[in-house]
DNA sequence: TAGTTACCTATCCATAAGGATAGGTTTTTC
DNA sequence: GAAAAACCTATCCTTATGGATAGGTAACTA
């Protein structure tokens, strides 16, 4: 079995390589950013899978993803991250990636799901996710789904004007939702919203 | 040599430990947060270094390295990271760490680093240290140093009047500069400069 | 059934923010 | 020494934001 494991963090390719070569029996190439990664897989494939760095320079989000699916004849492709918004492991998922591997996956467990997602399978350990369920996430416990949707707005930098569009509400009711949040997260005013949701992962 | 190795990544944890202990011959404990890390400390003591992950539980910024550093009798402590901004690292060295380890390091010069700063010695990679004039990133490179203090304020979810009082200018003064730094970085407003900044990694 | 919660609309008001100009000094650079 | 860039103050204007209130509906819940 070959694999292709691309992430920007030397440290964790050096000793991941090491680990899943000796423990697993898998041969493995390794790329530090998106560009050298598509150029193995262009000159030294076919791989049975890859693993890309959602945080890795070229990524820019799950465009780097789609990039590598959109390939002809292209890999099983799949992410790995050390934390990700819930949103964005859906999203890359529909988008037809072989799994999220988080990397506080045991190292043991890495290897079985490599075997797992290179025969075809789906891997997404949805509980060893960032605690960003909204339901389970402490700030987002004490907001309701319309808060959480305006503080969605405010994180992606929106105006409650908007807001107010793509919720099909009308601007007071936007204002009313994030005059109360602030209040619930301790804001006092959308820049800092932003920051305390994205500090929290919930976005 | 017996070293405590606290990273909440399990995947790098597994792989690091076995890559330190068979290259390069040094005892490693680990630990997945920073309360366990101190129980350890406490318990399977003395330990040559302690390497804590920025970006752990338990850590919340820099609080949980000068908690490591206050013990009584307390081990040589340095971090290691996967990205943080210059003014951490600078802030971390101020603080007492015996060093700064990026995630980007090869995995045989960290089994390098460690035994350099088990010998007493400081470790700060050049390339995380030099640019730490704003100057080397790309974002940062057309803003003035005015209005790199200027977005500083904004990514921290101040007013223009704050940000005028702590940089003691006049509040037009500081809308001027706000203005053109939007147009050089492609904001359109403050949550989103914020965003923007936090997202480079400036501040 | 009555109370609670979430959700919606609306108005009023003071302040902040964003954009456009105009004109000034200092420092750097050619 | 002239030109350019950075930096500063200021005014005018429009719109956005944040806060306070008031009142309404639907759903669920003791």
């Amino acid at each position: 079995m070959l694999i292709l494991i691309a992430d920007d963090h030397d440290l964790l390719r050096d000793t991941l390589v090491a680990y899943v070569q000796t423990a697993g029996g898998i041969d493995v190439l390794t790329a530090p950013t998106l560009d050298q990664a598509m150029t193995l897989i262009h000159n030294d494939g076919p791989f049975d899978l890859v693993l890309l760095d959602y945080n890795m320079p070229g990524m820019n989000r799950l465009e780097g993803l789609r990039r590598v699916l959109d390939l002809p004849d292209g890999p099983r492709v799949a992410l790995i991250s050390g934390e990700a918004p819930r949103a964005v492991v859906q999203e890359a998922i529909d988008a037809g990636a072989a799994g999220f591997v988080p990397k506080t996956l045991p190292a043991k467990s890495l290897v079985n799901a490599i075997r797992f997602m290179a025969a075809g399978e789906q891997f997404v350990p949805l509980d060893l996710l960032v605690p960003t369920e909204h339901s389970a996430h402490p700030m987002a416990k004490r907001l309701t789904k319309r808060e959480l949707q305006v503080l969605e707005g405010l994180t992606n930098g929106k105006s409650n004007k908007e807001i107010a569009r793509d919720l099909e509400l009308s601007e007071p009711t936007v204002k009313l939702h994030v005059k109360n949040l602030y209040r619930k997260i301790g804001a006092s005013n959308r820049t800092q919203a932003a920051l305390l949701a994205r500090e929290a992962k919930l976005f």
